[in-house]
Formats: C-alpha cells, structure tokens, sequence
DNA sequence: ATTCGTTTTTACCATTTGTTAAGTGCGGGC
DNA sequence: GCCCGCACTTAACAAATGGTAAAAACGAAT
C-alpha cells in the first residue's frame, strides 16, 4: 500500500511502481505527540515534513515570551522552514505538532538525491510547494483587516478540520489574540 | 544607457549586449502619479512591473470599504499580483503608487516571448521573485504579536525610506489601525 | 500670495482587548 | 475511583484602539 505522499502525487502525475519504490525507501515515518517540537528556531532547518495526519504549526516565540502562530499545516501539505531549507539560514521559526500527528519526512540530503535521479519529482514538488505559499498568503491576508470576532469566524469557516483539533491557545496566537479574549468571543458568538 | 531592471539583473548575472537589447524592447516605460492605480481587482492581472523610482502598494478593499495595504515594493522590487499573473484567476488585490512612480512593464504575452528566447532569464527572474515571496512573508510574520507602536517603530527601522515617501494613512492600513490611532502613536513617541 | 481641497493632527467618548486572578471542567496516572 | 495538572472559562479592571468630529497644516492651482 502506497504512502500518503505517493498517493498525494499521484494526483498530480502518473509514477511508476519502481520510482514509487525509490520515493518511499527516501522517506522516514515518525510520529509526534501534540506539543512536541519538530524543529526549533535558532538552527538551519534541514528537513521537509509531509503532513500524512495530523496537523502542524509554524510559530514563533517573541521577546515576550509570547508564541505566535503563522501558519497551521494539515494532511497532504508539506512543512518546512523554507528559506531555512533553501539557503542554509538560520531559522527564527519551530515547527510543532498541534495535534498528535503523522509526518513522512524527507531530508534536505535524501530529497536532493531523489531530485537528482527524477528531475520530475523536483518539478513537481516546487510546483506544490510554490502554489501552497502563495495561498498561504492569501489566507493570512484575508485575515487583515478584520476585528477579532470576524477572524474568528472566518477561521471557523475556512480551517473548520483544523479548529476542532488543536488547542484554544494555538488558535488564539493564529488569530492574534489573547486565549481569554478567544473564549469571550465564543461565549458572546453563540 | 542600460536600463534600471537590466542594472539589477546584471548584478545577478553577465547580460551580453544583444540580449540586453531585446529584453528592453521587451519592456514599456510608464509613469504613476501617487493614488493612481496600475491595475485594478476583479481582473486578471496579466503586467509585471519594475519599479525604476518609487513606490508601489498591493492592496485591498474590505467590505467596510476601508483599505488594507498588504505589501509595499520599492526600487529595483517586481510588483505583481503572482497567483494571477501566474494561474490566470481574478485578483482580490489592487496595485496603486504610493507615490509618484516610474514602472518598467512587462506583459505576460512579452514576458513569456522573452522567456521562450532566453532562459536563463526565466530562471532569473523566478529565482528572484521566489526568494522575493520569502522575505516578504518573513517581513509580515516579524510584525505579528506586537502592539501598534512597536509594530511603527519596526516599520521605521526595516523601510524608513518607505515611510518617508508615502502618505500616512497608507502606512497605518500596512499597520492594520486608523490613520488617527498612527498619529496618535507618532505624537507619543516623541 | 491666496484659496481650496486634502491630509494630518487633536480631542472626546465608546468599544474592544489585555491583564490579572480565580474558578471550572476534563483526562491521565496512580 | 480519586487526585492532580492542565486547559479553558469567567470576571473585574486597566489600557489601547476605534469612531466621530473639528481644527490645523500642507500642497496644488489660480
């Protein structure tokens, strides 16, 4: 049986059984329980993440202490810190399971192996990869502009899988919030 | 006397003298006043501007007709709408001049001849545009979980050059307040 | 130089959000 | 089954921001 990503590519582009294999020898599985850390800021981020179940997040923690939330990743995305990934810089962004979670993991080394051998799969992955960030901005722009109540109701329309499945305080620190006022929005929305 | 966008390119890569001649003629110059538009939402954006002198907005009507500026793109910056340039889907965003500007114009149609021509200026100029997209988005997150003021001292630090060419009201809609609550915040500062 | 229109500043009050602190509820481990 | 810890809720007050409106400053055009 195929992994989540072969599937996931699939969709795309016919692959045959033998670059099925090669793809999923260069895989690793690992599992995370919510709260772990994948990556932490402060170092280069050598690996990319393919959500096979679960969910993700890209945050921050400001000189506060406070942690921010940028982007929340679901099945059949992909995660990494990708100017880190592409450019050998240093992160200021972690990436932590937000719920208990399911990744295959490529390393940057295993990834660029496999580019090489199927100049197809690196077309295709920068292909994905591009089109993802560029609605990844669009959703967090939608976001501006708005009061809270209304990023909130407009997160509950467009993430509702991810709503029900991470914590109170990660939704707060997506939406820019404080978890108290996140729970006084909710007692005054219904 | 080279161009603005081929003395940028140039600083990427050696452009032979015949090259450089078809990519200018390649190119339209146009001149904005501040507050007009170069393209407007609700179309599909088919121009990819250059900007030679000052600066460019992307920005937003909401529903409550109030502006928000998403990004601003100053000299030597590509400013398009990328999801629709790219994918030929109606844009939510607009572009306007922040400023009295000086663009150099590439349609889809003349951009993709040249692309055809010369590769490795497709490659360039995705290279570009790409590692553009990563700052900017790293740009936005850097403001995130901060308070109004620190967010303007922040804008004065990383775009002072920005923030003195452009109107007032156009920064407070990229700080997502009132152009009275950023005048507010000026007057304490001092 | 004057005027007109626009942008910016200022002020006052209403509303929203943050802060602090305490209470409630739920689930895991013993 | 009970206890403990953690996440979420609730509340009261302080602080920040928005809305409205009017004054001041600035620029463009005559």
């Amino acid at each position: 049986m195929p992994n989540a990503l072969i599937s996931f590519l699939k969709l795309f582009r016919d692959i045959s059984a033998g670059d099925e294999a090669l793809i999923d020898a260069a895989l690793e599985n690992r599992s995370y329980k919510e709260g772990e850390y994948l990556f932490r800021a402060g170092n280069v981020c050598r690996e990319m993440y393919f959500v096979a179940n679960g969910v993700l997040r890209i945050m921050m923690l400001n000189e506060q202490g406070n942690e921010i939330t940028y982007f929340f990743l679901k099945e059949n995305q992909f995660c990494t810190i990708l100017n880190s990934f592409n450019n050998n810089v240093v992160a200021h962004e972690s990436i932590s399971a937000a719920c208990d979670v399911d990744v295959l993991v490529f390393t940057k080394r295993a990834l660029n192996k496999l580019y090489a051998q199927f100049p197809y799969v690196k077309q295709l992955i920068d292909q994905i990869t591009q089109q993802a960030l560029l609605d990844k901005i669009d959703l967090k722009n939608s976001y501006l502009g708005n009061d809270s109540t209304t990023r909130y109701k407009m997160f509950m329309m467009r993430q509702p899988d991810i709503a029900l499945r991470v914590p109170l305080s990660d939704i707060a620190s997506y939406l820019g919030i404080t978890p108290q006022s996140l729970s006084r929005i909710r007692k005054n929305i219904r």
